[in-house]
DNA sequence: TGATAATCGGAATGCCATTCCGTATAAACG
DNA sequence: CGTTTATACGGAATGGCATTCCGATTATCA
């Protein structure tokens, strides 16, 4: 599946220590860390850092790729356990887990500035479907002019910000706002 | 009322070519122009600048200053006019209109970096109280358990990217913040 | 008219992103 | 195994922007 194949034997050592290197800076500096730092840490030029990771996003969709994937696959679990509603609320919340415990992802995320396209695009190909499943077969009870990606989009902007110590904060802004999706009272 | 006396004739001057010449080139350019071209435009070179704004929040501050009091102002008049939900949808909506219509400002005014601190400050001095009077009124509507702080910072996280293109689909998902402020539905 | 304190301008410094190219080397080939 | 060559490497170089610093200027007042 990888498409390593193709690499060098050596650009796919250098490939890996990147990723690994960024996972590790990344938790400690945020996404946004210097790419020096990163390449630094992986031991190698800032050269091969670009010719590996043309845009800063490459990187960080390469480094969460698992963790996005396991987010999104949750979805179809809580369709099975929970009412719509309900399931849709708890899925935004394991949403809310991934974005808000990485620093900077949920800024950069929302970023529309063009080097982040392709963290952008991840996004809405791998969480926008399964939210949107989430949302349909909630239909009954929200609204239905708003689409799953502005749904993501606004999610995202209102945790831009935080950072696990305003979890609670942005928890309850966002619970406002998909509580602001309902065509029908709680109690109803 | 200005402070201005203290300022040598010189620097008054200066002071006044910032304002306008950072006036123009926010409405270009957005609020995050190179401060070089901002001095530029005013004929005055970057020390000046920087001894007049030390931080680029307080020329932010100086240029909209009379906006932000307008648009605070209107609250009151609202509150008379309409019933307490209608009154506070509608104050967001022209703070909406204040905020998007104004690039980067959104951006900026919700931005935790150390050097916004004077910006949010005029924020939170200006236009938390109105909202805070407002949805005090509508207190019988609302959820009790969100601050005015947190809805304008909401708000503004909201409108963070938006241009006015953007307006219709930004002021729909401020609608579904706002509306998830409601206790009782629309109809009741 | 000086004296003096406030102000000015822009060069200097530092940080970071991104590009470029001479050097090195993995891998394919004979 | 050498040789060849397409890939890849590293880090110097470039460019943009923020912010500081200080010698040169100038408003103000006695």
């Amino acid at each position: 599946m990888e498409l390593a194949q193709a690499l060098r034997a050596d650009a796919r050592r250098n490939h890996d220590a990147l990723v690994m290197a960024a996972a590790a800076v990344f938790a400690e500096v945020g996404v946004d860390a210097p790419i020096k730092d990163i390449a630094d840490r992986a031991g190698v030029g800032v050269g091969t850092f670009y010719r590996r990771f043309p845009t800063r996003a490459d990187l960080i969709v390469a480094v969460f790729r698992h963790e996005v994937d396991r987010c999104a696959s949750e979805a179809s679990n809580l369709a099975k356990e929970y009412a719509p509603f309900e399931a849709l609320t708890r899925w935004i919340d394991r949403f809310l887990d991934l974005i808000i415990t990485k620093k900077g992802l949920a800024a950069a995320s929302s970023s529309d500035a063009p080097g982040y396209a392709a963290l952008r695009a991840e996004f809405e190909t791998r969480l926008v479907p399964p939210l949107k499943t989430l949302m349909d077969a909630a239909a009954a009870e929200i609204r239905t002019d708003v689409s799953a990606t502005e749904l993501w989009r606004a999610v995202a902007l209102l945790c831009a910000p935080a950072t696990p110590d305003d979890f609670d904060q942005t928890r309850k802004m966002v619970g406002v706002l998909v509580n602001g999706l309902r065509t029908a009272l709680p109690g109803a």
